[in-house]
RNA sequence: UGGGGCGUAGUAUAAUGGUAGUACACCUGGUUUUGGUCCAGGCAGUUGGGGUUCGACUCCCUACGCCCCAGCCA
């Protein structure tokens, strides 16, 4: 047994391990991810691309993707594109496996036929009502169709007419006939086919009967010689169906696997009400950075590492489980910190002038560009008379800790000098608006050549060449734990979900950022936003913060 | 109440009959020109009850708890 198969050990690496070892499927591995393209991908669809493109890739398997479009009222092309985009930016590659279940569409058609001729499937007149009532209940058995003992020929007649398009919608549809007291109520004769009279983002006007769910997701699967068919719990229930249809088609059948799907707290994962966010404006559309999509972690400033990251790090099980979205944060975190350059940048500007320093001078000073990287490198910053440091680094009142700015006390610029705060200066309502303070000439670099220590290093930038940014700093998006559990997940909206700081000043090196994740040295993760960055107003938004340790003492000691 | 699943520290996740481990969270301390990072230490767990066994998270029985299913959605 080597270290890799000790990490990845979940349960359906297990099955996979029993099945090379018993050779059922002669040591292959051919996995898919199936998404129907009716909006846009989320977290929880990372967890899934992960696993099943992650679970082929460790055991030289390929994976498809294929679109389960079999619902034409519901999906779209915008999706389909956007879901390409997440996979591929995600790292993953179906290399020529790009497949459709609406490609399929013909070759269903024909298996239909061939279990109507087996007399294990009729055309049923009912409507979606009356079957419905007939199905019974979870502790009654349901009620046969009056249509279900239709002779072979009368039902080819009515499923030749129905794909013909000769009855309205739900007039009728194709049912398996299996059994209507059973158990299990996915098996009393579900619905195989229903007449849909719409437009398909992909075959157009050429059908208008389309297969469910059950009937042809199992089928898709033995077409593209799957042999791990990952999906999600609630569709255990649905495994004796998927089973059923390819037993009595006596076809290829590979091996459904359910799994615990991805909850996180403080988090909406239904695409649904997603979708409801995005139409009644309350996001700014699926790629807001509040988002749990791909495409709005994405623009928030989240790396696929990192979500490849946090997806291998939750694992795989069949409990129903909640993950702290901390969780996700910190695999961010744990990814920016190795790669992320560091920038200097203040979000809330308080100008300080250092009074003993020449009027026009600017040197630049030696700035090291990722601690954790010396091949980064260094660069150089302008220092200057004016500065602006962040409004919450100076307290005139400053409690017993607080080792930042105050009245006569003496800090580190980072890079730069040590400086001692010796005035304050007010407006007429007594708000603070500017520091003086001198510098300590013989600390350039940021050490005393005397030993003397100072305890608060701080973040600045030069006044005269300080870039001016919009930032934005974003909060969850909902208050409750569990969003998607309560009745009105609206009331739940996170009013503080956004606070824009709209006088950043950002060190110079950032008039032109590229389009990666930078730190602002003891603030957070920022990348800048291409969407609404635009004639020369530069708008960054805040992936996530730094760990705040003096934040959270203040907030667990009071002042 | 029928059927299908699941119960291990606060939250997740390992251990498949042999020392209950890991991560995050939390608490200490150390290093530090980011109150970041890093390092060291600490707290804390097998749903209850029976049984089998030298030995049970693991096997058996039972009780309890939680999740899913009555779309012509996926």
């Amino acid at each position: 047994m080597n270290e890799v198969k000790k990490e990845m050990n979940n349960f359906i690496q297990k099955i996979i391990n029993d099945d090379s070892d018993s050779g059922k499927w002669n040591n292959r591995v051919h996995t898919r991810f199936p998404p129907e393209p009716n909006g846009y991908l989320h977290i929880g669809h990372a967890k899934s691309i992960c696993l099943n493109f992650g679970i082929a890739e460790k055991n030289k398997g390929t994976c498809n993707l294929r679109f389960d479009d079999t619902n034409p009222v519901k999906e779209e092309e915008e999706y389909v594109q956007s879901i390409i985009e997440d996979v591929k930016w995600l790292g993953f590659d179906w290399e020529d496996r790009l497949f459709y279940a609406s490609d399929y569409f013909e070759q269903l058609y024909e298996f239909a036929i061939q279990l109507i001729q087996d007399g294990s499937a009729y055309i049923c007149d009912l409507s979606g009502d009356e079957i419905r009532n007939m199905r019974g209940s979870l502790n009654e058995p349901g009620l046969e169709s009056p249509h279900r003992t239709r002779s072979v020929e009368e039902n080819l007649e009515l499923f030749h007419k129905m794909k013909n398009g000769e009855f309205g919608n739900g007039e009728k549809v194709l049912r398996a006939k299996i059994n209507m007291a059973h158990p299990n109520l996915n098996m009393r004769d579900p619905v195989m086919y229903r007449i849909l009279h719409a437009k398909h983002h992909r075959t157009g006007n050429d059908w208008c009967i389309y297969p469910m769910y059950d009937w042809a997701h199992g089928l898709e699967d033995s077409i593209e010689r799957i042999t791990h068919s990952i999906c999600t719990l609630e569709f255990e229930d649905h495994r004796p169906l998927y089973d059923w249809y390819l037993n009595q088609l006596d076809i290829y059948h590979p091996q459904q696997i359910e799994f615990a799907r991805l909850n996180l707290n403080f988090t909406m994962m239904s695409k649904r009400k997603l979708k409801q966010l995005v139409d009644e404006n309350h996001v700014s559309g699926w790629d807001d950075p509040r988002m749990p999509t791909i495409s709005g972690l994405r623009r928030r400033g989240y790396t696929p590492k990192a979500i490849r990251n946090f997806a291998e790090d939750v694992g795989v099980t069949k409990r129903d489980s909640i993950i702290d979205v901390v969780r996700l944060e910190n695999a961010l975190r744990e990814d920016l910190n190795k790669i992320a350059p560091r920038v200097m940048g203040v979000l809330d500007p308080l100008k300080v002038v250092i009074t003993n320093y020449p009027e026009d001078k600017t040197e630049l000073l030696k700035a090291v560009n990722n601690p954790e990287n010396p091949d980064a490198g260094k660069r150089d910053i302008p220092f200057s008379k004016e500065l602006y440091i962040e409004q919450s680094d100076f307290m005139e009142d400053p409690p017993r800790k607080f080792f930042r700015l105050g009245p006569g006390r003496e800090v580190r610029l980072r890079y730069a000098y040590f400086i001692t705060c010796n005035e304050v200066i007010k407006n007429k309502s007594g708000e603070i608006i500017e520091l003086h303070c001198t510098y300590d000439s013989e600390t350039k670099g940021g050490s005393a050549p005397d030993g003397r220590k100072v305890k608060g290093t701080l973040h600045w930038v030069s006044v005269n060449d300080a870039i001016d940014a919009e930032v934005r700093l974003y909060d969850r998006l909902f208050l409750n734990e569990n969003p998607g559990e309560t009745d009105d997940f609206l009331a739940n909206l996170n009013p503080e979900s956004c606070k824009t700081q709209a006088n950043a000043k950002l060190e110079s090196s950032l008039s032109n950022p590229e389009n990666i994740t930078y730190q602002f040295e003891r603030n957070g993760y920022f990348i800048k936003d291409e969407k609404d960055s635009m004639n020369g107003k530069l708008v960054f938004n805040r992936a996530v913060s730094l760990r705040d340790s003096w934040a959270k003492f203040f907030k667990n000691n009071g002042k």
